[in-house]
DNA sequence: ATGCCTCAGCTCCTGAGA
């Protein structure tokens, strides 16, 4: 049983590559999704439906937009949350919800442009908001995922120019220090509980062949719950759809999970 | 240097992404 995150930049342009992704991928339980960019009355549910998947969908116009996406046979989605409660925003960036015992929040983090920017601000805003609720949420839900599009590196292995992109956005202290903030509830990095490398990454620039030219940095993560980590078998970074044409800029990452877990899987 | 790609939209240019 595996749970996913991927940033596919236009659910318009890339339906296909998702339904074949997960078609490829059946153990696939639960994908998250970000940069939807479409709206809720838009979203091709029946097109889920009919390749066996339920939708929970948080959408808007051209920007943003979030979705949980889940296998009919599994623990059908509960306790659905949009956004981060006590938060304003007119962006939709987080979907939450329970699947039997394990609670998925998905979420695409601020860009945050440049740091000292009106954006950026709100980036530590949205973080520091976040953050605030995840503690609740831990607190509420033992067995919990954060996983999505975070516009974070943990640290210089992600980087693909770390002298060049010092204190550039992605990669400054205080963005960085706000991951740690999440890592202090008690999350984890999950990928890195399996690969201690520089040099993988989960985005490449559209531009300059940034993808064959191994241009990039991790931004997407999955970060587990101390109660789900010993249930973590192992977590990649699935480069093959940024070899399809028309590719996301994004990579999908997949958590993989043994069982049993109580009220969730076998 | 502030583009190089890609996408959406009041679409033949602009804003935003990362």
């Amino acid at each position: 049983m595996k749970i996913a995150t991927w940033n596919i930049n236009s659910l318009n342009v890339r339906l296909p590559q998702v339904l074949d992704w997960l078609g490829q991928h059946p153990e696939v339980g639960v994908l998250a999704l970000q940069e939807t960019k479409t709206t809720d009355d838009k979203f091709p549910v029946q097109a889920f439906a009919d390749a066996g998947y339920r939708v929970e969908v948080f959408g808007q116009k051209t920007y943003n937009g979030v979705a949980l996406i889940s296998r009919t046979d599994w623990p059908a989605p509960s306790a659905v949350v949009r956004n981060i409660p006590g938060f304003e925003d007119e962006m939709a960036r987080v979907i939450s919800a329970k699947f039997g015992s394990v609670r998925v929040v998905g979420a695409y983090f601020p860009n945050g442009q440049e740091p000292g920017s009106d954006k950026f601000a709100y980036k530590m805003r949205w973080l520091e908001a976040l953050r605030d609720w995840l503690r609740g949420e831990l607190a509420q839900h033992p067995l919990l995922t954060l996983v999505g599009d975070y516009n974070i590196t943990v640290d210089d292995r992600d980087v693909y120019d770390p002298i060049a992109l010092a204190g550039t956005i992605h990669c400054t202290d205080e963005e960085r220090a706000h991951f740690q903030g999440l890592i202090d509830l008690g999350l984890q990095d999950a990928f890195r509980l399996f690969h201690d490398q520089a040099k993988l990454y989960s985005w490449w620039d559209y531009r300059e062949m940034g993808f064959r030219r191994n241009r990039g940095l991790r931004i997407d993560h999955v970060l587990v719950s101390t109660g789900l980590r010993v249930h973590a078998a192992d977590c990649l970074i699935d480069k093959a759809p940024r070899k399809n044409e028309r590719p996301s800029d994004h990579a999908p990452v997949v958590l993989g999970l043994k069982g049993p877990i109580p009220g969730f899987c076998a």
